[in-house]
DNA sequence: CCAAAAGTGTTAGCGCTACACCCATGA
DNA sequence: TCATGGGTGTAGCGCTAACACTTTTGG
């Protein structure tokens, strides 16, 4: 026996959601479709997967291909597929989502591959059924999150607990305390504060801070119970 | 244009992992697989995706076919794409779960479909990268039924507490007191006490209880958080 | 010296955990 | 009547949320 005979084959493609934050918001990467159709709109980072590849090893490959990222946190969101997706021909597509650093990629990103990065407010029309990949997208991050220190991801190395906060109050849309903030992840145990400030923000300036790596690995699957509001945040 | 040249077709399959709980502990259903390769041998519920069906539609047409199950919950669970799972041909194969009472299908599914029911811990070898699949399945219903009532869908339509605080046991594998198990199910307002006692599991009898829909609904995104020692449960 | 952001402590209330005894009934 | 599982209440503790003032320094 050499082939399952009788069967359909079908093609199967990778589209990734970057998410980025750039201390101020969080963005989405987006690049102009390169082929037909919907050629020149804007559209995730996508591509088919080729005969010998994972489907980890393909989106790794189509992310770094369409803007050069490499090694950044990359997991697979949910499989899309519906007949009727893509109007050429049928096309299954596995969503992953990846979270960077804006910072760290700006200018590689912006001059070498013409990607740009967009609010989650100010987001363009996407191809296909890319807008519902970007909504499970951003409910998953936020599901997460709530429990897992993904989203340090998206920050440097060095980073001040204003920024952090900042960031979590975009993640979930909602306004935390300072006192109580800092005292919850401090408590964590995962961040070392540093003789260092970044004097950017404010005229005093932020102690920087970084994650102590061992805690982090140890700590990630139970980090804290940060959701705000439950009934916002939806189900995987 | 009409399809997208110069790009390989693949094999799509789709692969369930069935969860029962028979009051006593929670099992998984596998069938003899039907053709080659690795006929005969003990396999989830598998098939492959048709040219015209969505994900969701293969998944319950392949339910339906090997066990007669409809209408249960189904849920995707992950896409597995190693090009070397399938020694035959590359098949990508997107995982369901279903969670369902064995009860109420018991007889239907021994007689008309020869699937058997196998505890956690005496599952038999399966297939492929199927035993892959069965460990990612139980760590997603651990890590979502901590906060959403889903283990409901694995219990008749009436069912008492002892029975309900059984599953939650056997699901996290932990004992949990039943005084304060009581209190905290029926904090939630998702149970509705009928005048009805269950005389099987002692001659006092434990009331029934059935759930609550329309609490069941809109609690269903913030339940109760149940997990009680996070370390043992994985991400996602 | 003033504006703007960083940093820090205390208290009250709620929720969770721990814990033990009585109830109902079939055999 | 006794063995078995069902059902219930409370007290202490820990965690969380609410809340305001001082510090620093560039302009």
């Amino acid at each position: 026996m050499q082939k399952y005979s009788k069967q359909t084959r079908l093609l199967l493609a990778v589209d990734c959601i970057v998410f980025g934050f750039d201390g101020e918001a969080l963005k989405i990467l987006l690049i102009k479709r390169g082929f037909q159709p919907e050629k020149g709109n804007w559209s995730l980072m996508g591509g088919f997967v080729q005969p010998d590849e994972s489907l980890d090893q393909a989106s790794n490959r189509i992310l770094k291909e369409l803007t050069g990222l490499e090694g950044v946190y990359l997991e697979q969101l949910h499989t899309f597929g519906d007949p009727q997706r893509d109007p050429i021909e049928r096309t299954v597509s596995v969503a992953y989502f990846a979270l960077i650093d804006i910072n760290k990629y700006k200018k590689q990103i912006s001059d070498d591959y013409h990607a740009e990065w967009f609010t989650m407010k100010r987001t363009p029309k996407v191809i296909f059924d890319q807008q519902e990949m970007v909504e499970l997208a951003k409910k998953r991050i936020r599901y997460k999150a709530a429990m897992h220190p993904i989203l340090f991801e998206l920050l440097p190395s060095k980073f001040t607990i204003p920024q952090l906060q900042n960031l979590y109050e975009n993640v979930f849309n909602t306004a935390i305390d300072k006192r109580n903030f800092s005292k919850r992840v401090l408590a964590t145990g995962l961040l070392i504060k540093l003789n260092e400030k970044d004097k950017a923000g404010s005229k005093r300036g932020a102690y920087y801070y970084q994650l102590n790596m061992h805690n982090y690995y140890s700590k990630f699957q139970a980090f804290m119970n940060f959701i705000p509001n439950p009934d916002s945040i939806s189900a995987s």
